[in-house]
DNA sequence: ATAATGTTTCCAGTTACTGGAAGGTCAAGC
DNA sequence: GCTTGACCTTCCAGTAACTGGAAACATTAT
């Protein structure tokens, strides 16, 4: 399989498949005659794996730190979920961030007019966070 | 104001402060004679603006855009309304993503015994993700 | 034979900073 | 007057995780 067919395969784009290689997250795939990547099933199995795990936010460096677990035929499946857990807080985290977020701006473009008039709570909030949009007096 | 009364007031490291001016997202403060950078309220003012407009998850280049209208007296609130309302969205799917990544891998954290042996529904999943986590024959 | 496609390496750029080194400045204390 | 320490300067490099592009070689199709 060259790189193309591989890339495809795992769902990856083959700049990023020579990436891992090169930074040593999966092994260099051994080479053609001609010096073309040939990959097999095996590191196609780990490419997905890499990918599943990207989506689902591992940094690069937990990807190491699991595709070792993966490889390790005696890993306890404890090791694993300590690091899931973590991985899943840190997403909760996010989630709360994103929804006081959200419900901040939303306030905001809900109380601007959206006209072409200069007045804007948007940007009034922006600059003077502490001052509510001001009333008519 | 030397850059670290500035940094504070406005809630920004100094190295981002300079950075900011760096890139010409604000403008260069005036320097003192020994070549210090002073700044006044207005520039500070800016520096908070730009705080504010990333806590939002704003790019620099939409902070550069915000910066603009909020210096244009003569802006229409309808400009800063079309991409406080896009940023909206972004945040919206964002936050459906997250979701659903939260929910599959809640999902397996569940699944995972979490003890010293090695089956791991976790690893498994990565690994195939098609193939639901195996059950007793 | 030639053209189109696939592959290689390498270098640079992206985003938004952050860290650190080497050196100049300022105010306080002795 | 001198030292100490805090503060300031510039510049270079690095981060995360790729992505884009150029130049050159290989393979395949016509």
């Amino acid at each position: 399989m060259n790189i193309s067919a591989a890339s495809n395969a795992a769902g990856l784009p083959a700049k990023t498949v020579r990436y891992y290689a090169d930074i040593g997250l999966v092994p260099a795939p051994v080479r053609s005659e001609a010096g073309y990547r040939s990959y097999d099933d095996a590191s196609v199995r780990k490419l997905v794996f890499v990918r599943r795990a990207r989506e689902f936010g591992f940094s690069i460096s937990e990807c190491r730190e699991l595709l070792g677990l993966y490889e390790d035929r005696r890993r306890s499946s404890a090791d694993v979920k300590r690091i899931a857990t973590a991985r899943l807080e840190e997403i909760a985290k996010k989630q709360r961030e994103l929804q006081s977020l959200h419900d901040e701006l939303a306030h905001l473009v809900d109380a601007c007019r959206g006209d072409d008039r200069p007045d804007c709570p948007i940007i009034d909030s922006l600059g003077n966070p502490r001052s509510e949009p001001r009333m008519a007096p």
